[in-house]
RNA sequence: GCGCCCGUAGCUCAGCUGGAUAGAGCAACGGCCUUCUAAGCCGUCGGUCACAGGUUCGAAUCCUGUCGGGCGUGCCA
């Protein structure tokens, strides 16, 4: 609808632009929007106050002008020009009405664009293979998950990918640990790290390699500690001592390390992969980060296409990048001095390997921690030849648990964190999923875990759910009491449609398309899940009003049309939200 | 110190990238079940959009400053 009449103003533009002969380099972009007030029409126009400024005229005077050559439309039942300068456009019902054909027609698929060619990456989740999911990063999963089925009902071709930081001193840590606790299951009498991941599942992981290998990876405990730095409760270095650990481990298991090092990040991984698959995200690749430096070394390369480019320089036998000609706050070590490159030399590579697979844009979702990085890492885009723009980084803040006005405590050093699976347990998918990209994604928010479990208005995810199941349930009693209703004789009554309440619900029906898309291009899952609140709440009010299944057989077909029409726009959307649309409640 | 985010009803938040009289949901108060799910609906109350300037036809929205809150700032990963 909104289509249809910035056609018109298009038109009307052309017009008038030759007869008055407006300057060339004159551009106006034609910006229309719902007017909250019915007495200003369906549709509200501001271009003519937009060109008074640059024509030096009355905003007025250039609307009429722009009416005038406006041409006629039979969706368009009136136009008038109203305050400053705005055009109202009054839209003819039947208009209104049509959309409920073209929602039978697309069913799923409605409010859906056509394929744009464009391919897009979504990167997110992301967390390191060190342990299970907590509710943080579920709220990065929802949302990422959700951004990328939009983007991809907007039309783009969209591939979510995960970045498995399997490289690295964390995953050491997380090897040694492994190994440490498959010892213990040996029978080896030993001080666990201080440093090291404390979690059960690690021992878990220790007593199935043991299942699997036997002892054949086992050495004696006073080897393995001699000569190793003391832990910090024993008065030394906690971190000192575990690299030491880890050394160890590698010199004393040669070949064996590796099948150690795989046995931890293998396990977790697959756990990751499952929690998020029951949560309902998929993604289309698992990048490994080790994938970067085996066969070619594309760490290498990308420093190497960095040098070539001359933003690379060797200082204190460091190299550096030197990300402060792109506006970062300091130049950044790509390569240490003892030869090792950094995180962040591989975070280039792999950037550079995402465009170099041909997406177009990149959206990455990041914890909120690491807003420190988006700075750089564009800057190495730059220099290495590439459009920044073409990096989208959206930030995830944090989540606080409360349940009702009780904070629940969390705490990742003490391994008191809840997890993912946990939550999912506790409240559901549904509402799990819901409840994290219910507010925008770069504010930090409160979960109430109590609200998500409460079956109650209060609850949204219920609330909208509830309204997708009253139209199951008309339908159910329809056929129980021996009648009929389909499609067609539905759109056949249409015209019994009159009351206010039946126009606003086409209105916001129509809206559905714009909603989406922009909610899509703008990576904010939460106005969606906003649209369906309301459009849920107009449908109760409606229901709660009106008889659906009255005596008068054309106002009923007509009435259940609607109906179905909004129960359809409610699955499409909750479905975009990894939300479950359900018959029965 | 520097950089980023935030400040809207008692509470939790929207506000379509500058539009017309700032909106929802809770909470509070008052109503609605012999009728399709009351897991719902209707009504009332509630605002100096942190503050001060600026930009213009027009500002919660853009710019500057102040106050208040959060986060980031490694040759860590």
């Amino acid at each position: 609808m909104k289509e249809i009449v910035a056609n018109l103003v298009e038109q009307a533009l052309q017009t008038v632009r030759s007869e008055a002969a407006w300057p060339e380099d004159l551009h106006v972009s034609v910006q229309l929007e719902h007017c909250r007030d019915k007495s200003h029409g369906d549709l509200a126009c501001n271009v003519a106050m937009m060109l008074a400024k640059p024509l030096r005229s009355n905003p007025r005077a250039i609307a009429q002008q722009i009416v005038a050559a406006l041409p006629a439309s039979p969706d368009v039942l009136k136009v008038e020009i109203a305050g400053p300068g705005f055009i109202n456009f009054f839209m003819d019902e039947s208009a209104n009405l049509r959309i409920i054909e073209r929602i039978f027609a697309e069913g799923d698929r409605f409010g859906r664009a056509p394929a744009n060619q464009q391919r897009v990456q979504v990167e997110f989740v992301s967390a390191n293979p060190t342990g299970p999911l907590h509710v943080g990063h579920g709220r990065g999963a929802a949302y990422g998950a959700s951004v990328a089925d939009m983007l991809a009902a907007a039309g783009y071709s969209v591939d979510r990918e995960y970045y498995v930081n399997d490289a690295g001193r964390q995953m050491d840590i997380l090897g040694t640990s492994v190994w440490l606790r498959y010892l213990q299951a040996c029978g080896e009498t030993l001080a666990f790290p201080s440093n090291g991941y404390q979690g059960d599942y690690i021992a878990d992981y220790g007593r199935e390699l043991l299942d699997s290998h036997g002892e054949a990876l086992r050495q004696p405990a006073a080897k393995v500690f001699d000569g190793i730095c003391a832990d910090e409760p024993a008065g030394g270095d906690k971190e000192k001592h575990i690299d030491d650990l880890i050394n160890r481990a590698k010199a004393l298991l040669g070949d064996d390390y590796r099948t150690v090092f795989d046995k931890g990040l293998n396990a977790i991984l697959g756990d990751i992969r499952e929690d998020l698959a029951e949560f309902g995200v998929e993604y289309q690749q698992w990048f490994s980060e080790r994938s970067l430096s085996t066969g070619e070394d594309q760490v290498a390369r990308a420093i190497d296409k960095l040098q070539a480019n001359g933003f690379i320089e060797e200082r204190d036998g460091a190299l550096w990048f030197l990300s402060t000609r792109f506006g970062d706050d300091k130049d950044r070590v790509v390569r240490r001095d003892n030869g090792q490159t950094t995180y962040f030399a591989s975070d280039i590579a792999y950037h550079l390997n995402k465009f170099e697979r041909g997406y177009e844009r990149v959206v990455n979702i990041w914890g909120a921690d690491h807003h420190g990085y988006i700075a750089r890492v564009k800057a190495a885009l730059q220099a290495l030849g590439l459009d920044p723009e073409r990096l989208v980084v959206r930030l995830v803040q944090f989540v606080s648990l409360y349940r009702g006005d009780q904070q629940v405590q969390m705490s990742t050093r003490s391994g008191s964190f809840v997890t993912l699976r946990e939550l999912r347990e506790d409240v559901g998918n549904d509402a799990a999923r819901f409840f994290y990209i219910m507010r925008k994604a770069d504010q930090a928010t409160d979960f109430d875990l109590e609200l998500a479990k409460s079956e109650s208005k209060d609850n949204p995810v219920y609330y909208i759910q509830y309204a997708h199941a009253r139209v199951a349930s008309i339908l159910r009693k329809l056929e129980a009491e021996g009648q009929q209703w389909t499609q067609e004789s539905g759109l056949r009554q249409l015209s019994m449609l009159s009351e206010d309440v039946e126009r606003d619900l086409l209105v916001k029906l129509a809206r559905y398309p714009e909603v989406l898309r922009s909610s899509a291009e703008q990576f904010e899952p939460h106005s969606l899940a906003h649209y369906l609140r309301e459009l849920a709440g107009d449908f109760h009010s409606y229901y709660n009003a009106h008889k659906m299944l009255g005596e008068d057989a054309a106002l009923r077909d007509a009435r259940l049309a609607l109906s179905v029409a909004v129960q359809q726009v409610l699955r499409n959307g909750l479905t975009l939200l990894g939300v479950s649309a359900p018959e029965e409640m």
